[in-house]
RNA sequence: GGGCCGGUAGCUCAGUCGGUUAGAGCAGGGGACUCAUAAUCCCUUGGUCGCGGGUUCGAAUCCUGCCCGGCCUACCA
């Protein structure tokens, strides 16, 4: 059978910031799939690109006094680094910033236009005549037109949830110059996206080219049903330009326009490909306009939209081909929790790297990775555990435990009897390909533990360590050994897209490089053995809190400096917070700093807290501010904290809130906490350092 | 409010086109071994399969109602 001609993307990471952890989730995903692929046999290439373009790009570097191709270099070369960390085998790393992408764009934009797709409107936006630029509406904040909040966001209220456009604020303030803004109208340039509506609607709902939940989501929200109550929906244009100043491509014919960053993001991937082709003496028809290729794009659920309407509407009106299957995978969560700077969970693929092997969170991905949507969770245990036991200590172990007897005379001539376990273990092979296939690592990684799990036993049934003891018994002690080495090389084959570093080990080791899946099924013999080193080393947890802490620091000192994230293009940057909050508690009245001076706050440590028998809600704290000054506090905190874990703990208190006679006896002061009450109560504490008696401004 | 996914041992999950006493890994307990990276092996504790109702000779598995969690949406793209 002549090899599949495969060629795979990952989703392109803005050239606005680092690499981190929830980005490798994709790049590793990707990458697993693209391992297997290539030791299947199959033409396989892994193209990705930094997307560059942008006002984000822009901001940063005029904040930054340089040019944008002098900051994206410098990113580019950072986010190439970061990849080769964690061994991300692209075959062509490009940029949406070249000369291939500009001309590409300029082709589909000629298609599109000849299509009859593009029509042009007048759109008002706010310009901030100080840094000469038109808004984003991120950049914008002022007061809601409905609720009259102060401080919004350009396009939504986080008090009372209203949409709006930014031009509708009252008093609208630039956050880049903060200069009042004022309103232009200039031309944008629209894609009819409802006139592919019926090539869409097939594409989308028809064949698996999308996951069954992603077909869903679109039927739901953007293609409509004619089954629905609600019935067919009317798929809106799409505002593709931007006016002068941008930092992107100039739209041909339409001076003072450019393409939005999100039309010539995607066409990155074909520029890239353009690129690897030159270098390859290949055509870029053959990869991009051939039945003959497969297309496979990974990304993250947050750029759903764009890859599954707008691109594929963009190919098939361009003439180019269409993606065989968009994998769409969720965000990373640590320890149950988004990412957050705050608490050092926003972890740097650089900073990782310091303190933890690649091999660790490759392999927990992939145990973690399903075909589905869902969000992944690295948990701090789980991760360590998982590798330190499933790969040093079942696989690794058994050449760490066999290969010494082995080393002068090499692996038996011919395969031993070994009751079934290569034979099995080959068969099983099938169902790994399968799940690989399929994308369905969390299986492959199971599949692969399980034969894990009939090996050492064995090991342990025959005692090579004392076989060796009795020179009678050199030939079974080879063969026990050849055997069991056999079976390790073979999980290194099944673990070589996950784990290509141990692969390579396994090779040389047995002097054998792994190159094709197939070397999983015929036992090697007759070979000489390399002298045993370690291979992977297990990790461990103080590791882990040394590279949380590292972070804590590093974005501790970054807040300052940061620019506002990007219109990034890939998944999980910022943690997306919800504003259910504020919608359930409204902002108060505004008060002036005189009101809020009447409050006084003082930093106190808990030196008491104990249950009251018959309160359903209340603990008594017995707070001291320092020196003799204790209070007694009845806290509403019963259902969320249990009395030890408060004691010695600095809390806020309201210090000189009147005395409140109740039914247990007085309370003098308020503990601060947010959250909802219930088991929501969250204590506020003080950064360390804070004393008791310390007041709060 | 709507949509999607999920709720199975302490933890992470498998099992679900209905069929014998519900499984694995990790963690816990006991023992063994000493070749191995405090690794490995054996034995073992542990579950009313979210809750209620229904279909069936038989339901973790099908239907239905409810509860809980996550994600996405809320007339934006």
């Amino acid at each position: 059978m002549p090899a599949r001609k495969i060629l795979v993307t990952a989703a392109l990471p803005y050239a606005n910031g680092p690499i981190h952890i929830g980005h490798l989730v994709e790049y590793i995903q990707t990458d697993i799939w693209v391992r297997f692929q290539r030791l299947r046999g199959e033409r396989c290439i892994y193209i990705c690109a930094d997307d560059t373009h942008g006002t984000a790009i822009t901001i940063r570097a005029r904040k930054e006094c340089r040019s944008e191709e002098e900051l994206i270099a410098q990113v580019k070369a950072e986010h190439e680094r970061d990849f080769a960390g964690f061994r991300i085998s692209f075959d062509n790393y490009g940029s949406t910033n070249s000369s291939e992408n500009r001309e590409l764009c300029g082709e589909i934009w000629d298609a599109i236009c000849r299509a009859g797709l593009v029509k042009t409107e007048n759109v008002d936006q706010l310009y901030d005549t100080v840094a000469n630029t038109f808004l984003a509406d991120r950049f914008v904040r002022g007061t809601c037109p409905h609720c009259r909040a102060a401080n919004q966001p350009g396009d939504n209220c986080s008090a009372c949830g209203a949409t709006y456009s930014p031009t509708e604020l009252i008093d609208p303030v630039s956050t880049l110059s903060d200069s009042k803004p004022e309103i232009r109208s200039a031309p944008h340039l629209f894609i009819e996206l409802n006139q592919l509506r019926d090539f869409l609607v097939e594409y989308t709902q028809q064949g698996d080219h999308l996951q069954k939940e992603i077909a869903n989501y679109l039927r739901g929200h953007f293609l409509g049903d004619a089954d629905s109550p609600e019935g067919l929906k009317e798929l809106k244009s799409w505002d593709v330009s931007r006016p002068a100043p941008y930092f992107g491509f100039e739209i041909p014919g339409h001076l003072g326009h450019y393409w939005y960053v999100w039309f010539d993001a995607p066409i990155g991937y074909i520029a890239s490909t353009k690129q690897w082709c030159d270098r390859h003496g290949e055509r870029l028809e053959d990869w991009w306009k051939s039945d003959d290729v497969e297309i496979h794009h990974f990304l993250g659920k947050d750029i759903t939209y764009f890859h599954t309407l707008f691109w594929p509407g963009m190919l098939k009106t361009a003439g180019f081909s269409l993606p065989r299957k968009i994998h769409i995978h969720g965000f990373l969560t640590v320890n149950g929790a988004k990412m957050s700077k705050s608490t050092g969970t926003f972890v740097k693929a650089e900073t990782y790297l310091k303190y933890l092997d690649p091999s660790a969170l490759r392999y927990f991905y992939a145990s973690k990775l399903t075909p589905r949507v869902d969000d992944l969770d690295l948990s701090v245990d789980e991760f360590v555990n998982k590798f330190n036991a499933d790969i040093v200590g079942k696989v690794v172990n058994l050449a760490s435990r066999t290969a010494k007897f082995v080393e002068q005379v090499g692996l038996s001539k011919t395969y031993p009897e070994d009751g079934g376990l290569f034979a099995r273990a080959a068969a099983v092979g099938h169902e790994i390909a399968d799940a690989y296939q399929e994308c369905d690592f969390a299986r492959a990684t199971r599949l692969i533990c399980e034969i894990a799990d009939q090996v050492n036993p064995f090991v342990d049934t025959e005692q090579p360590w004392v076989l060796r003891k009795d020179p009678s018994q050199a030939q079974r002690l080879q063969d026990v050994c050849t055997i069991a080495l056999n079976l390790f090389r073979q999980l290194a084959i099944y673990l070589a897209p996950i784990l290509p570093d141990l692969a390579e080990r396994a090779g040389q080791l047995l002097h054998d490089p792994i190159v094709s899946w197939d070397q999983s099924q015929t036992p090697l013999l007759g070979t000489p053995v390399a002298k045993f080193e370690h291979m992977l080393k297990r990790i461990e947890v103080k590791d882990f809190e040394k590279m949380i802490e590292e972070t804590a620091k590093e974005t501790a000192k970054e807040i300052a400096t940061t620019p506002a994230a990007g219109e990034g293009t890939v998944a999980a940057s910022l943690p997306q917070d919800s504003d259910e909050a504020l919608r359930n508690e409204p902002l108060a009245a505004e008060c002036t700093i005189e009101d809020f001076a009447k409050v006084d706050l003082r930093v106190a440590r808990i030196v008491r807290a104990e249950h009251v028998p018959e309160a359903k809600k209340l603990l008594k704290l017995t707070v001291s501010l320092g020196g003799e000054h204790t209070r007694t506090v009845f806290a509403g905190i019963k259902a969320a904290y249990e009395p030890e874990s408060l004691v010695g703990r600095l809390v806020i208190i309201v210090a000189n809130l009147k005395p409140r006679a109740m039914k247990f006896g007085l309370s003098e002061g308020m503990v601060c906490a947010a959250g909802g009450g219930g088991t929501e109560v969250y204590l506020l504490s003080p950064d360390s350092g804070a004393v008791p008696g310390q007041r709060v401004h």
